[in-house]
DNA sequence: ATTATCTATAGATCTATAGATAATGC
DNA sequence: ATTATCTATAGATCTATAGATAATGC
């Protein structure tokens, strides 16, 4: 994104509203000139191809999900130096978790399901890694191999815990009056210790 | 499945191999035919549309998850009651999983990479419920519910998190070099109790 | 008679290239 | 001069329908 010209990120900036709109599927050079007002083959002087505009919307996405989750990180960190009993159970206000587990996991559904298409079309297929900026697939990873004390299976099994969580809601999997809040809680707090 | 024709029941088990050798996306109504040895426009004498053959290809998976979990569950049983002290860590025998949750885990995964574009079919987009056989899915989910004690939040949990490691395991998520078994083991240890 | 197949074809798409034209920046 | 756009078009696919033909089962 940061090396592309000022039309290539309009571009991209199109193609993401684009599949968030309509689904990845929905991302056809056509449809993303018409929805910025051009033909298609002027796409083709700013991206060789579509899988190059896939991979930056892939991208913006993963940028995104590494910027929440540090966002929450740093909340977490000025609310705990603010109760001097750390984050027992009692501690945690309506809008604040007991945990940096919980508040990672917390902002990691909120994201997801912000964009939920964007965020099936950067977790449903194999990573472009090639086409990303160096650095950006681990510092998505950093914030829950913090919280996990750099125990990798466990932030692995955190993680996966998470993205299933999040691909069985966005795919309609749960039952319509599942308690999905009582379910994160429950994966949360068994995956805490 | 079971209220097909005999060549209808052909069909769905080409678009099955079909599925399985290329992906979802492989499976088109002329690939489909060439498979067969026919012409696309004779399956629309079988099958009212496409959707309804990639439903009996979906219906297929989950009934052979359901049978997998249900498999597990017995072989378990089984190996429990000719172990007179229980299941604890020392009872695990190379082959034999400590707990029958972790017996579940195991029969999950092996199922899922046994035919992992099946198991992407079947996962990764809103199921077709009014084409599935009645009950089928609420099967496929007892043997987890069992295994949890009817906790409904917390067998949603282990299913999101096995789900959540296929799905990364399969998109090639994660490193190429990652202990995955140790990382299920991390998850089903702590999402035990 | 019914069933399975075929050919022919309509009607939509898609990606991507070639080469022309207009607009912008020296 | 360079850049962004356009038109025209090649070359692949896809799904699905209509109507003809061959084979099978009474």
């Amino acid at each position: 994104m940061s090396r592309l010209t000022p039309r290539g990120r309009e571009i991209v900036l199109a193609a993401r509203a684009l599949v968030e709109e309509s689904g990845p599927a929905a991302l056809t050079m056509r449809a993303l000139a018409d929805h910025l007002g051009i033909k298609a083959p002027s796409l083709y002087k700013h991206f060789p191809d579509k899988a190059a505009v896939e991979a930056e919307v892939i991208a913006l996405g993963l940028l995104e999900t590494a910027e929440a989750l540090e966002a929450a990180e740093e909340r977490f960190a000025r609310s705990a130096s603010s109760a001097p009993f750390g984050s027992g159970p009692t501690g945690a206000a309506a809008d604040e978790p007991g945990t940096l587990l919980a508040a990672l996991a917390r902002a990691y559904r909120a994201d997801a399901l912000a964009h939920p298409h964007v965020y099936l079309l950067a977790t449903e297929r194999p990573l472009p890694r090639h086409a990303l900026p160096e650095g950006l697939e681990a510092r998505a990873a950093m914030p829950l191999m913090r919280a996990c004390d750099f125990d990798v299976d466990r932030a692995r099994a955190v993680w996966a815990f998470a993205h299933g969580m999040v691909s069985l809601e966005i795919h309609g999997r749960f039952p319509d009056d599942a308690d999905l809040a009582a379910a994160w809680r429950a994966g949360v707090r068994t995956l805490e210790r």
